[in-house]
This record gives structure tokens, sequence and C-alpha cells, in this order.
DNA sequence: TACAGTCCCTCG
DNA sequence: GAGGGACTGTAA
């Protein structure tokens, strides 16, 4: 029998089948989605790869076998291998990049090379190595003749290090051994019994102090009185030691287990248990709907427009719930944003043990943990965020996503996928109804219910029959000429805030930029203040008194004088959340305020502290970037302020009306989900602009009529798709002539080719430099992305050669433009 | 002449 | 990505 790999370690990125012969003893264990490990190369060196398929023959003449199995289960399902090969093609990424999402991090085996130098007699041939072999040599004899081939590279600094260690190996000078590390395993813990019966225990306990043997009669005493606990545990609790304990094992008075544990993600005995409701009449019929198609097995795409605060969450649980019951399992995403306490809260408290949650504040273990519950089939529900959506389910009844017209859904890095449709693929096969929701759905996914692409329901009413909060929009233009208020914060606002204040009651303020001031320039010359890695203005932070860049991280100390002319006239423009913070203290100087952004949740668990602050009544004012925005439910907050609505609209993107009109709506619906109705103040200097108008009034469908006019006038998506071909490297001038001959190759392909709607560029890219590297671009607006792709594979393959001093990204309708 | 560096191809 | 072979460059 033959296995045909795909090398899965970062070092061999092959992208390509090699095929091994199976040694008939490892027959029986070795199948399809298992990992192994072959020889590779000249030297056969130890590699791991991926089973991929089992064949009865080769085209190719001489096969090495196999050298091991690596664990007992399969890693990856047939599902998943064919999700692999289809991201491959559809993404243009590796099978290893697409691998990579569906496998815990840390699991890949590490293969470590140590040298030995063989024998100390050399004299004989030490005039006949090369100088570079000398070096070795005398590298391993000054580290006890051993060295980790890492280490040896290190010291020696040696371009054709390798050629050399195999040379001396050739002549009997050195061995070279593999020591193979296992990655990633589960934790094991020691716990200790009682070997005897517990009467004898005693009778041990009293002949071991009468031996004046005091720490293990003792820790036999704190045995019998807390059974199987762990090692530690023990020691700890007995005011005893490690020896005594291996000393009471030799004795066979106690035994030592071992057993893994799970590193679990949250802790079940915090969550009460809920239990469903019964449904309003709007859930009803959707609830009904999915069960139809999950008792059926049937796929079918739908979306929930459903106002916020309308109960979607409950139609996910009750769906949820009956797939359990037939024994299938569920995935739910939800954007990692979202994915608050609160979400969490009432999956586990309706499920229980049944729930793995995946988001980014796992550790390395805790993710490797989920990852294996799930592929084992312990949980039936995964709650997560983007790359959730490869949970090693097979048998899956339901996909969700929550809030589908979220950006996080679409990776900005290779491969370039929408989880939406990965979603769409995974529920296909699986026979599994899709389930797209939102308050404010994307426009191309409305456009697809309305030509019945989608089944579509909608849900008008909040739970509780509360109404949507009461919307006022503020000119801020009128604010500083006719009022004469010079704040960003408008005179309504204020007057909205004191009335809270006065009333207790708590408000929640949105500002999409963080920091004190957004920009930095000089008055007399003009300059602004740019990182010195990427053409992004830098964001002055009062608190630490420094510059940062928002893009890579790079801080530096403020500036008194224009680095350019000299001057001390430096000025600090735009708004962000630390200044409005400032000015609130002032305003209202007993104000108790809870600012979240990325500077104040970037600690672990920083984002649930604050939010549980909130939620006891710490705080008046929770201010806050998009972080605000998303899934938080909060009975007394009864006022919104959106601080500067238009902030989305400038911004140079098809899409900003989109963003802007679900941002507006989604901070507003925090207010009024109690029993207060609730109020939001938008404040804008657009207030002319359709999007705000129809934001204010809650009028989705207005604003899709509206916007899906436009998209259709310029044909942009849902009418084309539009792909952006990225080059970037640290040599601007290769950067540009490579993007130009790529440009070339479309324009060429443009005359002949219906499917290209328009070609612009190649350029460079709006923003031109992030993290020192420049960026060029090529955009072209297709009727069907699908038909480019072959196209696209011609020049990825020519261009993304390795040690290339460019990198090529193609990205199919991305969602950053800049 | 002998070693070092570079390009290109292959790895099953 | 790494190694080898073929080839080229360079110091003696």
């Amino acid at each position: 029998m033959i296995a045909k790999v795909i090398l899965t370690n970062s070092k061999h990125i092959l992208d390509q089948e090699f095929d091994y012969k199976i040694p008939p003893g490892l027959e029986p264990s070795v199948s399809v989605g298992m990992r192994v490990i072959v020889p590779f190369g000249i030297y056969n060196n130890s590699v791991e790869a991926l089973v991929v398929a089992i064949a009865h023959t080769s085209d190719f003449a001489r096969l090495k076998p196999l050298k091991c199995v690596i664990g007992t289960t399969p890693v990856c399902s047939g599902e998943l291998l064919n999700l692999c090969f289809w991201m491959q093609k559809q993404y243009l990424c590796s099978f290893y990049q697409a691998y990579k999402l569906m496998t815990p991090p840390k699991m890949a085996l590490t293969v470590q090379e140590w040298l030995v130098l063989s024998s100390n007699e050399i004299t004989e041939v030490t005039n006949k190595l090369t100088p570079i072999q000398l070096e070795i040599v005398n590298f391993l004899k000054g580290h006890d003749n051993v060295a980790e081939y890492g280490e040896v590279h290190e010291g020696l600094n040696r371009p054709n290090l390798k050629k050399s260690i195999y040379a001396l190996e050739k002549k009997g000078i050195i061995e070279i051994h593999e020591k193979i590390d296992e990655g990633m395993k589960s934790l094991k813990v020691r716990k200790v019994n009682l070997a005897i019966p517990l009467d004898d225990a005693y009778l041990e306990v009293e002949s071991l102090f009468n031996k004046k043997a005091h720490v293990q009669a003792n820790m036999i005493l704190v045995l019998c009185e807390n059974p199987n606990i762990t090692t530690a545990d023990l020691v700890m609790l007995s005011l005893g030691n490690y020896s005594a304990l291996t000393a009471l094992e030799k004795k066979g008075i106690i035994e030592i287990t071992h057993s893994e544990v799970s590193r679990d993600a949250f802790d079940k005995d915090d969550y009460d248990m809920t239990n469903a409701y019964t449904p309003t009449n709007e859930q009803a019929p959707i609830i009904d709907y999915l069960n139809n198609l999950i008792d059926n097995e049937k796929h079918e795409k739908i979306l929930l427009h459903g106002v916020t605060g309308s109960g979607k969450t409950e139609v996910f649980l009750q769906a949820i719930d009956n797939c359990i019951n037939h024994n299938k399992r569920a995935i739910m995403l939800v954007p990692e944003i979202s994915l608050t306490p609160q979400m969490v809260d009432r999956f586990v408290g309706r499920f229980g043990e049944k729930v793995a949650v995946i988001h980014s504040g796992l550790s390395v273990g805790e993710r490797f943990d989920q990852w294996n519950k799930i592929n084992n089939g312990e949980v039936y529900v995964v709650v997560g965020a983007r790359s959730a959506i490869f949970a090693p389910f097979d048998n899956i009844g339901i996909i969700i996503l929550d809030e589908e017209h979220e950006n996080s859904y679409k990776s900005e890095i290779s491969p370039r996928y929408h989880a939406k449709d990965i979603a769409i693929k995974r529920a296909e096969w699986n026979k599994a109804p899709l389930l797209l929701a939102s308050a404010t759905p994307s426009v191309s996914s409305y456009y697809n219910a309305k030509i019945g692409k989608y089944k579509l329901f909608e849900m008008r009413q909040r739970y509780n029959q509360n109404s949507m909060p009461k919307s006022i929009i503020v000119d801020m233009r009128s604010e500083l000429f006719d009022l004469k208020n010079p704040s960003v914060i408008s005179l309504k606002l204020q007057h909205e805030i004191l009335k809270n204040l006065e009333r207790g009651e708590k408000t929640i303020l949105f500002l999409n930029r963080r920091g004190f001031n957004t920009f930095v320039s000089c008055r007399e010359c003009g300059h602004v203040i740019e990182c010195t890695q990427c053409s992004i203005p830098m964001t002055y932070h009062m608190k630490e008194n420094c510059l940062t860049c928002h893009y890579c991280g790079y801080t530096q100390p403020n500036v008194t004088i224009c680095p350019e002319c000299g001057s001390k006239h430096i000025k600090f423009f735009g708004t962000g959340t630390q200044k409005i913070e400032s000015e609130l203290y002032t305003l209202f100087p007993n104000i108790k305020i809870l600012r979240m952004d990325f500077d104040t949740t970037s600690r672990k668990g920083g984002h649930e502290l604050i939010l549980n602050r909130f939620k006891n009544g710490e705080a008046d004012i929770l201010l806050g970037t998009q972080m605000v925005t998303k899934g938080l439910d909060f009975h007394d907050v009864t006022l919104v302020g959106v601080l500067a609505a238009d902030t989305a609209l400038g911004i140079d993107d098809f899409r900003a009306n989109e963003r802007s009109f679900s941002l507006i709506t989604q901070v507003c619906g925090r207010a009024g989900r109690g029993d207060i109705e609730g109020r939001a103040i938008i404040q804008t200097y657009q207030p002319q602009n359709p999007t705000i108008a129809f934001a204010k009034v809650h009028d989705y469908k207005g604003f899709y009529e509206n916007e899906i006019r436009y998209r259709k006038r310029l044909c942009y998506p849902p009418f084309s798709d539009i792909i952006s071909i990225m080059v970037s490297g640290e040599d601007e001038n290769i950067v540009s002539t490579e993007t130009n001959d790529i440009g070339a190759f479309f324009k060429e392909l443009e005359k002949t080719d219906t499917n290209i709607i328009k070609i612009l560029g190649p350029g460079p890219a709006p923003i031109l430099k992030i993290k020192n590297k420049f960026r060029y671009r090529i955009l072209i607006k297709v009727s069907d992305a699908e038909l480019l792709l072959e196209s696209l594979h011609l020049i990825y393959d020519k261009h993304n050669k390795p040690n290339a001093k460019t990198n090529l990204a193609i990205d199919v309708n991305p969602i950053n433009m800049s």
C-alpha cells in the first residue's frame, strides 16, 4: 500500500504530494488524515507529513517507506481535507496554510539535529579539513563534543554550513542524531491514593510515628482525609516533601496514577443553567423552519434580519438544542469583539459541558485541549470567532453566523478566506442549514435574500415589546459657530448626559478613534509627524506622553520641536477616546467613566474586567471604540452618544455607507433594552447624509434600497467582484516594477476577456508604506472572480517564488481597501 | 588547484 | 526549504 502525503513542516512548504510505501506492520494504523513521519531528501531527514490519500500504485519507481505514525487518530477528516484542497484553489494559498487553520497551534513536531564529535583522534585527518569544517570541529570541542545544529549555526554564522556538516559526517568525524519533540501535549497530573485499606493506613501512621517518621505519617493522614489529590497538593497540605512521597510509594502504602486533565477555558461552576423559554410570535416560525431543515438534513441558506434586541440569540439556542437532540453538532460564529462574557454566559448557561468556547484570549494549551475535545466528539457546540468555522466536527447539524455583516469574518492574512464562504461549503457538504443573522445585514446578503438565493426572515420587534431608542441628529457645524461650543461633545449631548447622571441611568459613548489626538503637525511648515516605518500619521497618547503608530505599534517620545523645520509651534489635531475622557471629567467633575479601547483592554481579561465593572454600577459612562458597539446587553443603559458619526463615511471605500449605517445602528441598539425608553444622540458634520438619516430612524430597508441603487449604477459588489493584487517589499523600485509586470499581463487580458470590467492601477496603494514595506497595487473589477482564478494562479505561480524580494497578495473582495 | 559562492533543480 | 551538482570566481 502507498500513502500519498503532503509535508506539513513549516520548513518544507513544497505544496505537492509525495508517495511513500506503508511498511506492512504499519498498514492497519495508517489512514487518510493521519500525521506521519517520512524520510525526506538525500539524508532521509525526518519530516512531518499528512496522509492525504492511500493508493495501490504510484507513478514513482523507488519509494521510501514511511518512518512512523504520529498519534492514533486522524487530525483531519475527509471533509476538512477537501476543504484544504478547495481553499488552496480558491484563495491561492499553500495546502499547509489551509491545514494550519484546521489544527491547533504548536501541534507540529520539531526535529532537532544534534552533532556529536565521534572521536578525538582526528589529528591525522585534521590537515585535510577545510577551514569551515575545522571551525565546526573546534566549535564542538569547545562544547563538550556535542551541540545542537541551531547553536552551531548561530555560533559560526557561515553560509553553506550544512554542506560542511554532512561532509564531516561522511568522513566519520561527527555523527548526526535526530531528536524529535512532540510539540503540545495533553496536560498530565499525578494523583495519589491509598494502596491499602483505610484501617491499615491508620496502623501504618502509628508505626511511622513510633519510628519518628513524622513527615510520612502526616502525609498519610492528610491523604486519608483527601483521597485522590494531586501529588503537589498532598505535599503542600501535609507540609511534606517528594522524597517522603516516593518512599511511601516504594513501601506500597500509596499509589500514584498519571491522568490527563483538560485546561478548562471557563469554570462551569460559575454558570447557572438556564432553560429555553416559549418563543415569541416572531421567533417561533423561524425556529420551526430551522428545526424542520435539521430534522430532514436539508441544506438551505437563511438570512435572519432582526432588529437589535429582538431575541435572535434565543432562536440560535433553540435550533442548536434541536441539533444536540439529534446527536448532531453545531458551529456558532460570532465576531471576536462580541464574544463577550455575556454571550458566553448564555451558551454555557444553556448547554453546559456540551460547549467549547474558542477565543483569542485562550492560551495555546487551552486552545489545544478545546480542539481535542471537539475532535474527540466530547462537545456538541463550538462558539467562537472566525477560525472556529474549521472546528473538526464531522456531523454538523447547523452553522450560525451572528452579526454576519461583520468585517472580522474576513481574514486579512493568507489564506484570505471569508468565514461565510467556508460556512456555505461546510453546510452544503453536511446537508445542514446555514443561518446568517444580523440587525444590519451586509448589502450583498440582503441582495441574495431578495433574489431568492437565501430564505429571508425578519424580526421587527424588540423582545419584551421595548421600543427602539429615539434618535436625535446634532449638526456639529453649528456647534462651534452658532453655539460657540468648542467641545466635541455637543450641548445637546452634555444636557442628556446630565439628565442621565441625575436619574442614575447609564450612558454609552462611542468614538472610533483611540489615543488623545489623532495627528500631530507643525503650524509653521505643516509637517505631519509620521511613523518611521509606515506612511501613517502618529497618534498622541497623553498618559504616556508619547506618539504611537496604530498600524505597527511603533512608539516614540512626544515631540516639542518640529523635526522638519525646528519650529516650536506643534499643534495636536483630531480627537480620540482619551481626549473625550478628559473633557468629560472637566464638564462633569464627579463623573465615573470607564474607557474601553485597545489601550485599556490589551491585557488578558481586560475586556471582561471593564464590562463587569460597568455592570456592577462602578461607572456612569462607558466610553469606547468599536468594542462598545456589539453585543452588550445592559438594561440600565438609556443613552447612547455617537460622537462622530461620519468618521467612517469619509473612507475611500464603496462599503463606507454600509459600515457607517451598521455601526450607528448597532451602537444605538445598546440603549433602551430595559423598561425605560432609550435615547440616541448622533453627532455629525453631514446631517443631510442619507445614510445617517436612515440610521436615525432605524430604517434598514430604506438604507438598502438607496445603497443597492448606488452599487448597481457603479457596478460594485454584489454586481461585481473586486480583486486586489498587492505587491509589497522593502525596495520600492523592485515592488513597482513587479506590479507593472503583473499589470501589463492583465491589461493584455482585458482586451479579450469580457469578464474584466475595469482595471485600476498599477500604482501605489493608498497607504504606501506599512512596517517598512512599500505597497503597490492593482485593482480588477470583474463580473465573476471565479472566472479569473485560472489567470490569477498563473500570476501567483510566476511571481510567488521562494526567496523573492517581494511578497504577492491576491485578495478577492478585500475588506480593507487601503 | 582548492575552496567558496551561486544558480538551478529535485525531493517520492 | 534545503541540499547537491554544475558552474564560476578567486586567492595562492
